[in-house]
DNA sequence: TGTACATCAGTGAACGCGCGTTCACTGATGTAC
DNA sequence: TGTACATCAGTGAACGCGCGTTCACTGATGTAC
C-alpha cells in the first residue's frame, strides 16, 4: 500500500518533469501536472500539500537526477583533482541538457526561497573539496573553495543556459575552470606534500574525515588549532 | 507634448520600478503598475504595447541606472586594469542593492529571452577591456575576457543575492575577481610591452580601435592579420 | 480670428481565462468482534 | 468465516480571484480653411 503510493507519487512527478522540460517552469501548473498525470486536483493536494510542495519534490527530484549522474561519473576516481574538472564539466552538461530544471535548481527566482534539497549538492561538492584537501592539493580552506567553485560554475552555466544553442560556446566553461580549479588546487601531487600551507590545510581535511570522538584532543583545543591551520595556509 | 509623454512614461516606469524592488517581479503587473501609477488599464496600453514592452522598457530602466552610476563612477580614470576590479565591484554591489532589477537583467527567466538593453551594458564591459588590450595588459582576446569576466560577476552576484543578508560574505566576490582578472591580465604596467603575446593583443585592440578606413590594408587582408594575431597570443 | 474637422490620449467597463484551492461526497480497503 | 465499522485516497464540481487584454466611447488638442 505504502508502495503503491510512492510509486504513485513518482510517476506524478515524472509527468510534472515532463512539463517542465517542456514548457518550462510557468508550465508547471497544480490542474496542468493534474491533467497531464490523469489525476483530479484534490489528489494532487492530498500528495503534495500544495503548489510550493509539489516544486520542492520536482526540484528534489531534479536533484536526484543530477547526483546520480555525478555519483556514478565519479565513482571508483583516485585524483580528487581530476575529480573537480571533471565534476565541473558535469554540472555545466547537466544544465544545458535540462535547462528549466537547472533554473528551478540553481535559478535564484526568488532570494532565500531556494531548494531544500540543494544541500545534498552542495554537499557533494564539499566531499570532494574535502578529499582533495586531505591530499594536500588544496591551497585555500574547504569552504572558501567551495564557495568559489560553485559561483564560477553556475555563473558559466547560467550564462550557457542563457546562450542560444547555435552560439553556445563550451570553451568559456572549459577557461573559467582551468582558472578557477587552478587557483584553489596545488598543482602537482607531490610525492608528499611539502610546503606549509599545503601540509596545514592537509591536516585540517584529516581532522574533517575523522571521527571527531577519535581525536585527542578537546573540542575546544580542536577548533583553537583548526583556527591556526587556517592562518597558517593563508 | 511629446516631451509630456515622455514625463508621464518616466512616471510610470518609477512606480513599476518601486513595485519591482518592494515586491519582486511577480509583483509588476500590468493592472498593478496601472493602479499604482493612478492611470487606466488602456492607457497603459498604449504606452507599452502589452505587458512584454512594459517588462523590456522597465530592464531598458535598470540599466540606465546600472550604466549611469558606472560611467560615473569609472570616468576619467588612466588605469584599465584598476577599472576592471572596479567595474567588477560595481557591478556587485548594484546587485546586491537592487536584487530584484539584477534578476530582471541578469537572470535567465527564460532561455533566448535576454533584455536588449544589455547590450550596452555588454558594450561597456568590452570597452573596459579593449582599453586594457590597448595597453598591452591583456594576456587572451577581448571577446574571450569578456566571456570570462561576465560568467564569474553574475555568478558571484547571483551566489550572493540567493544568501541571506546576515551570511552574505563579500570575500568571495573579492577573491573570485583577483582570480580571474588577474588570470586574464598581465601583471605590472611594464614600461612597453615586452612579450609576444602582449604586443600582439595590443596591436589587435589598437586596430579595434582605429577606424576601419584608415587602415592601410584591405578588409580581407586585416580579417587575416588579426586571425594570426589572435594566434600568436595563444 | 473663428469655425469645422481630424487626431489621439485617456475613461469606464467588461471579456474570458487559468489559476490555486476547497467543498461535500463516494467507494474501496483494512480492522475488530 | 461473516458482518459492522473506521479509515482515507480519490471524485465531481465549484469557489473566488487576479490576470492580460480589449471594447465603445469621451474630451481635449492641434490643423485647415
Amino acid at each position: 500500500m505504502d508502495e503503491d503510493r510512492r510509486a504513485a507519487r513518482h510517476r506524478v512527478l515524472q509527468v510534472a518533469a515532463e512539463l517542465l522540460e517542456e514548457g518550462g517552469s510557468e508550465a508547471v501548473s497544480t490542474r496542468a501536472v493534474a491533467a497531464a498525470a490523469g489525476i483530479t486536483a484534490p489528489a494532487l493536494y492530498r500528495m503534495f500539500g500544495d503548489k510550493d510542495g509539489l516544486l520542492a519534490e520536482l526540484a528534489a527530484y531534479g536533484f536526484e537526477m543530477y547526483l546520480a549522474e555525478k555519483r556514478e561519473a565519479l565513482s571508483g576516481s583516485q585524483d580528487p583533482v581530476a575529480d573537480l574538472h571533471r565534476g565541473w564539466d558535469l554540472h555545466v552538461d547537466f544544465g544545458l541538457r535540462h535547462p528549466a530544471f537547472y533554473l528551478l535548481m540553481y535559478g535564484t527566482a526568488r532570494p532565500g526561497h531556494k531548494p531544500p534539497a540543494a544541500d545534498e549538492a552542495h554537499a557533494l561538492l564539499v566531499s570532494l573539496l574535502d578529499r582533495a584537501a586531505a591530499d594536500a592539493r588544496l591551497r585555500v580552506p574547504v569552504e572558501e573553495a567551495t564557495h568559489l567553485v560553485h559561483a564560477a560554475t553556475t555563473g558559466a552555466t547560467l550564462a550557457l543556459i542563457g546562450e542560444q544553442s547555435p552560439h553556445r560556446d563550451l570553451s568559456t566553461s572549459t577557461r573559467l575552470r582551468e582558472i578557477v580549479i587552478g587557483s584553489v588546487t596545488t598543482d602537482p601531487p607531490a610525492a608528499t606534500a611539502t610546503d606549509l600551507p599545503s601540509r596545514a590545510l592537509a591536516l585540517d581535511a584529516a581532522l574533517t574525515l575523522e571521527d571527531g570522538a577519535a581525536i585527542p584532543l578537546r573540542d575546544t583545543e580542536t577548533a583553537l588549532l583548526r583556527d591556526w591551520l587556517h592562518r597558517l595556509a593563508e
